[in-house]
This record gives structure tokens, sequence and C-alpha cells, in this order.
DNA sequence: GCCGTTTTCGGCCCGACTGTTTTCAGTCG
């Protein structure tokens, strides 16, 4: 059982508790523990054998710790079958759906026995959704709409992706009228992984109906889903929601804050802020006034204590301002309170690339175009890493040719001296552990890169022992894509990380963060985790082309989202001393 | 159900929009 089966369960066990009508605070509690699950890099089986005490961690508790305990060793929860005996399981699907929440999933079930998403599309054909009380022609022509959207697009979509799709858009905004500026805001700011949909905020004294109109005007829209004078909301063609608002000057900052989320980050600031007599709202942060029994405070009552800038929210609730990769309520709002947030890496701190493919193997440039390149972005040096002969669909390396290419390179060496170009292969790591070229050729590599990309679907033990192995091999310096994962393609492959990270720290070997936006492997949980066991960090972006070297970014937003410094990344170093760490086990 | 600079009980973030309403519930972020 995976920690992701612990936290499916735990979501849909709230999920149907919502729909039963149980205490909104026992819901949030259990999603509570679900985020904090969900930002472990270690399995709960492994923290419960080890006798640890889960009540230890945020949010979770003695019932969340014996309803995970009792996942782990039966499969089931015995609260969730209880439930589940009233309320079908299959009824969570319903709430995934736009528009249909825990009530109207429940009054579907009820008086027509919708049970799943096809008995509802069944219900709505037969015109019976809309004699409901609470439902009407609009809102079932709504779920309509969001059925559609459902069959046709399930996941989210991948943060490089989701760039492209908005790109003209932004452009489209940019003559939006009277506008001072736009920010994104929302997960695309918090530069996710994935993302689910794209706010964007446009600051503007006055009504902002133009702007709203202008913006749902845009060519690229597919559909309008709702225009008024602080908010539009349009799907584009691709399935992508966009939403943007209109924000006066005074409230900017707070609105930025508010909509960059996450929903959990928000959460914590608000609560630390009613306990200091304060309320965060998109609209500023106020003194909350002394006022009679219940009357109504609102939205902007009190004395206005900040709000034009994300860093006046903060500093008034005695906070540094927290990056927005950070945003996720794993501990920054803490260290934001204690003034020990991390110095995050930058773009700028990286001097190397130390993954990339060229036409000796499935690359599309030369080595000296990608030496150029290179040096064009200022680093350092980077390392030509072809793939080893496994790889026998792109042309890998065999003894020979990795030879021949390091001819080449000196060659190139010499024509671009101003950079370092280190001899390096991306060696297969073979189904039995042992690497895809001989120990002689791999001591004479500057850098040796391993990796797996064959017989992904061996069992965790099998692959973990696998791994471990080649890590033991004497020239191992770095592990590429530790876990195999294509975003939204391909999941992981089944990988013990912890040991993988335990035995990287003893036999100082570097674990990479792959920097393709399809990758994003390891992922921030897991370099959080390797930054904590010490375990050096290097971003790479495995550069099949001259434009995959811009993709380095990406990496070094997922690096900060799993707190790196810049001393934790290895790439980070200069030539000399990267030379050095390459050389740690010569005596 | 969880938690503690209100600490073992009594709170728990907050506002906007939509649709079906005639004063508000449900949903969303």
């Amino acid at each position: 059982m995976e920690n992701l089966d612990v936290a499916r369960t735990l979501t849909e066990l709230a999920d149907l508790l919502e729909i039963q009508g149980a205490s909104p605070f026992r819901i949030r509690a259990y999603r509570n523990a679900v985020n904090t699950i969900n930002s472990l890099s270690r399995p709960l089986k492994d923290m419960v054998a080890a006798g640890e005490d889960l009540t230890e961690l945020p949010g979770v508790g003695k019932s969340v710790t014996k309803y995970i305990g009792e996942f782990l060793t039966s499969g089931s929860i015995s609260r969730l079958e209880e439930v589940s005996a009233e309320f079908p399981r299959s009824l969570v699907q319903l709430m995934r759906l736009d528009g249909v929440g825990p009530k109207k999933a429940r009054k579907l079930f009820e008086e027509l026995d919708v049970r799943t998403v096809d008995d509802l599309a069944a219900e709505l054909e037969a015109g019976r959704v809309q004699t409901l009380d609470g439902f009407g022609v609009k809102s079932a022509a709504k779920i309509i709409d969001a059925i559609e959207d459902h069959k046709k697009h399930t996941g989210r979509f991948q943060i490089r992706e989701t760039e492209r799709l908005i790109a003209g858009l932004l452009e489209h905004m940019q003559s939006a009228p009277g506008v001072a500026r736009i920010e994104l805001a929302g997960s695309l700011r918090r530069r996710k992984e994935t993302i689910g949909d794209v706010d964007i905020l446009a600051e503007l004294e006055g009504d902002g109906t133009p702007v709203v109109d202008h913006f749902v005007s845009f060519s690229g829209a597919q559909r309008v889903v709702g225009a008024g004078s602080t908010k539009g909301s349009i799907v584009l063609h691709s399935g992508l929601q966009v939403d943007l608002r209109v924000i006066p000057s005074r409230s900017f900052g707070a609105a930025l804050q508010y909509f960059s989320g996450s929903k959990e980050h928000n959460v914590a600031v608000r609560s630390r802020a009613v306990r200091q007599g304060l309320r965060v709202n998109e609209w500023g942060v106020f003194r909350v006034p002394e006022t009679e029994d219940d009357e109504p405070i609102g939205k902007e009552d009190g004395e206005r204590l900040a709000g034009d800038t994300e860093q006046s929210v903060y500093e008034v609730l005695g906070m540094s301002w927290v990056p927005p990769e950070l945003r996720e309520n794993r501990g920054e709002v803490e260290a934001a309170c204690e003034d020990e947030l991390p110095e995050l890496v930058s773009l700028e701190d990286i001097r190397g690339d130390l993954q990339m493919h060229s036409t000796w193997s499935d690359g599309k440039a030369s080595v000296e175009e990608m030496a150029r390149s290179c040096l064009e972005r200022g680093y350092e040096y980077f390392a030509l890493t072809d793939h080893s002969q496994a790889m026998a669909m792109v042309q890998g390396l065999t003894p020979e040719r990795a030879r021949e290419q390091w001819a080449e390179i000196e060659q190139v060496q010499e024509l671009v001296p101003g950079i370092r170009i280190l001899k390096s292969v991306e060696v297969d790591i073979l189904k039995d552990g042992s690497l895809d070229m001989p120990d002689d050729v791999l001591e004479q590599l500057d850098v040796l890169v391993i990796s797996v990309h064959s017989f992904m679907d061996q069992n965790k033990k099998t692959m973990t022992d696998r791994v471990l192995r080649a890590m033991q091999h004497p020239s191992a310096d770095i592990l590429a894509h530790p876990t195999g994962r294509r975003i939204n393609r391909r999941e992981p492959f089944e990988l013990d990380v912890e040991a993988v990270l335990e035995a990287a720290a003893d036999l100082s070997v570097a674990v990479e963060l792959n920097a393709n936006p399809n990758r994003l492997d390891f992922s921030d949980v897991h370099v959080h985790r390797a930054k904590e066991l010490a375990v050096p960090v290097v971003i790479s972006t495995d550069a099949h082309s001259l434009r995959g070297l811009a993709d380095m970014r990406f990496g070094v937003d997922q690096a900060r989202r799993g707190w790196l410094e810049a001393s934790d990344v290895l790439n980070t170093r200069s030539v000399e001393e990267m030379m050095g760490w390459l050389g740690r086990r010569e005596t």
C-alpha cells in the first residue's frame, strides 16, 4: 500500500462523509491529514513498521492514525465500509463534476437513484434532473457541460503545455483597456508540475466590465463560462479553464496572495490572523472591529492594515514574504513566522548542465552546437551524456563509439575554450543492476550518469535492489530521473525512494532532478527529503536539442518547491568545485 | 477530528457567484 492509496481512501471517506452531512470540521480534518500524507517522502508503511508515532505529523491524530493502520493491514477502513453501505462509493465521482457538490450528489442519489456519472447522464437525458428541488434548467445544462468536459479531459495540464496554451491570451490581455498590470496567480505561479486551471489578475480602478468583456472576446476561447464586472471565466479549445479577476490597486497584493493559494496555505495564514484579531480576505488585512452581537461585518470594514502589496500582507501578520513555490502548508507558515525560510536556489545560481544528448545518440544538435549554446547560457561546464548501447533504437554508444566521441569532444574543447566539456555517458542500469559499459570506459569518464530505461515493471524489491547495486559501482556519480515517471503518461516505477536516498548519502552519489517538464523527476517531495539527508541534487535538462537546454528553469522551479537552496544543488558549484566533487573518491 | 502565545474545551478562513430563490443554499477557489 502506497501513501497515494492511503490518501485516496481517506479522501473518499471525507467525500462520503460530506455527502452524508457530517461535521464540516471533521471532514476538513481528514483533508488536512491527506495534505500531510501527500507531502511525506517516506512510505507510511515503513514509518509504522519502524514504530514511529504518526500523531506527530501535523493534522494526524489518534483517529486518522487508527484508520491508516487499519488500511495498511487490511486494505480497507471499517468506517468507510459503514458509510458506503448508506451512500455508494461511486457517488464521489459525481462531486468531481463542476457544479455538483455533496448536497446535489446526495439529492440525485436519494431522489433518482443516481450512483454513477453514466446514471446522471441518463437522468439528464430523460429531463428528470431539472425537476428536482434546487435544480433547474440552467443547472442541468451546466452539469451536461461538466460531463462533456469530464469525458474529454480528466487530468491536469503539464506546466509547459499550460504556458504555451495561455501565451496568446496573455498577449491579448496586454491591450485590455485601462489595465495597469497583469499577473499570474494560482498553481501556475506556485510552479506546480501540473495545472488545473489558470488564474489571471488585472489591476484596474473602477468598473471592470470592459476588461472582462475584452478577456472573454479572446479568439481562442471555446466558450464563456461567466462574465461580470469583476470576474470572467473562459474555457480554451484545449479544455483549459482560465479565470480573470479585476482588482483595484489598494487590494492588489491581498488578491495576489489570496488567488495564488494554495488553499491550505491560505487557511493556515488566515487562522493565524484570526488569533491576532485580524481578518484577511482578498481585499486586504483588517483589524476586526468591535460590533454588537451578530451585526454582520462588511468585507472592507475595520482598520485597513495592508493590501496593496503581498509583502505588506505577510509583514502585518508578522511573517516573512513567502515565495509562491513554498505555499503548500508544508511548514512554510511556521518558518515565515520565525524568519527561517530558506534562501531558495534561482536560475542565476546554475553554473552547468550535467545531462544532455547530441547527434551521437538521439539528440538533434552536434557537440559543438551544444557547447556554444551552453556557453551562451553563461555556464562554466556541461556534460555530454549520450545513451549507452542498450538503447539500441537511439544508437546508444558502444565503447568504441564512446572513444570516438571523446576525440570529437577534445576538438570542440579547442574550438570553444570558454566552457569545460565533461566526458560522460548516460549508462543504462541493466535488468540485474549491472552497468551497460565496461569498467575501463567508465573509469575514464569525467562524470558517470546512470539511469533505468528498461524493465520498468519490476516489483519494488527487484527494482530497488537493481538501482542500489548500480549506485554501488565505484564510478557512479549521478542517478538520473530516479523514478522514471512521465507526467500524465507513465506512473513512476516501483522504487523504495527512502532506501535509495539513504544509499546515496552513504555512497556519495548525487540524485538528479530532471528538469524536463514531462518528467520533473525527482519530485518536489523527494528532493526535499534528499536535502534532509544531505544528498546532493543535480538539476539537469536532459536536453535532446538546443531548445531543450532552456528547460532548466522548470527544474529550478521544482527544486524551489522542494525547499532547495543553492548549496543543496551540486551544479551551482564553480567548475573547480565541481571537478573537486567529481574527484571525491580519489585518495 | 485536530489542536494549543485563548492549551484538554471550544473553536475551526472567507468572500463571490450562480441559480433558484422571495431571503438563501450550494458550490467554488
